[in-house]
DNA sequence: CGATGGCTTGAGAACACTCAATTGCTGTGG
DNA sequence: CCACAGCAATTGAGTGTTCTCAAGCCATCG
């Protein structure tokens, strides 16, 4: 197998949802050379700037809106293969901000290439289709988590950051690097900084995490998984890639 | 101007995004003949039937799902206009259900046939995805709100409620109907029966709101929309229809 | 008239928040 | 090597929000 496809993360996630041609690779690949750096807790967008796109190749952002009396409130991580701020139209979502957590590398991308792509494309249109449709599964499901006590959302983050983050291949069977601070955690769960460390603590103490060293590991996944009530069905990923 | 375009709810809200041609307004009318009335507390879509979709022409329905410990949590509200089950790859979303909260008037749409629309009309192709991205921001939206105190929240929604009936014409400057239960509420709130109720009684007795008979009337728009921090730029609507 | 579903109220417990202080780690400069 | 600043994690204490359980009320409908 090419050597592209393992190490891009996008072309990576995508291959999840359906697989592309040598062709569309190739030119999915071209519009991701140049990396860009972006240190923790600095804005990846530009404000008011919606001609671009943003593609995370290393590190964890997040998508995050600051209410008025002060909180922030991110509504979904970006990791590595993520896009970000692919549907925004008009001045709509001049308020959603997109941050990086951890230090990022990130691939501005002209949206006027992109679409150019699905348009000559029909398997990148497929593929984008699906990750639009996987977004809205995802920011529901996030929904749904919201009415959760607070122990069980948080595992249900770690479920999912465990599995989005294995199909890009960084993360193993049943442990991943999380360089976030508790207080992104905090803001992604809708809680205060002190209640998200007495949270972790609960978990930390039923075995259901360890968390050291920006490493977070999960003993048994299964258990986890059971007490988040996760199903990864939502995330629509197809088992295995079959190369 | 087509007495259709006013009657029609679905046309009347995809033409807040792009004008659509004569044809193309045909061809989604002819899609909506037939229509099936549904009793509030009943199930729209059966459950694990992922080749049709619904779409509401008359009530209140809500998309759901309801957890391990018994609680249900609708995760967004469909009015009138709105197309229902697009999204579903897979049996990702096999848990996610769909239940009229007032009695609905809804159509069945079989999957292809709307899909075969969308290949041949690139009007209605664009208006769906304008549609989809529109979701997202919704949901998303609906995450900040999340992050809000009870009341906030709540008036957060009667504003986003206002807007989003006002599209389809079943809502005046200030006041629309409202049938659906204070459970339901609750439920797309994320919060008790009982919470609800005294949070309400919070919006009356600051004359933000009156709640009687069904009928929701905002006696101050401005003022309520400033409560609740709300910004109808993420619904991205054009200011008004063209004829 | 009784049944039903929805709304309202009370009371105590559980949960989560704020404020404030402490600890530990890490990188930097002297 | 130490002092220091900065950031993240932790702890305590008191407060406020929201929950659950339970009961009562009030329409509507048969």
């Amino acid at each position: 197998m090419p050597p592209t496809a393992v190490n891009h993360p996008l072309i990576c996630k995508l291959e999840h949802s359906a697989a592309l041609s040598q062709v569309e690779r190739s030119a999915l690949e071209a519009l991701t050379l140049s990396r860009r750096p972006v240190s923790a807790r600095h804005d990846i967008a530009v404000h008011d700037n919606t001609d671009r796109v943003y593609l995370v190749m290393s590190g964890i952002a997040g998508r995050y809106k600051t209410l008025r009396q002060g909180n922030r409130r991110i509504v979904s991580f970006a990791v590595p293969g993520d896009l970000c701020r692919m549907h925004i139209c008009g001045p709509s979502t001049r308020d959603m901000r997109l941050g990086a957590l951890t230090h990022c590398t990130v691939v501005d991308i002209p949206r006027t290439r992109l679409t150019e792509l699905i348009e000559t494309h029909p398997g990148i249109a497929h593929v984008m289709r699906w990750l639009a449709m996987m977004e809205l599964n995802r920011a529901r499901e996030w929904l749904v988590n919201d009415s959760r006590p607070a122990d069980r959302r948080l595992a249900h983050h770690f479920c999912e950051l465990l599995v989005c983050l294995q199909v890009v291949g960084l993360a193993n069977e049943n442990s991943f690097e999380l360089a976030i601070s508790q207080a992104d955690l905090a803001d992604a769960m809708g809680i205060s900084q002190v209640h998200i460390n007495r949270v972790l603590q609960g978990l930390r103490a039923g075995d259901l995490i360890v968390w050291s060293k920006s490493a977070l590991t999960i003993p048994d996944v299964e258990r986890l998984q059971a007490f988040a009530e996760f199903d990864p069905g939502y995330l629509d990923l197809r088992p295995a890639k079959a190369a």
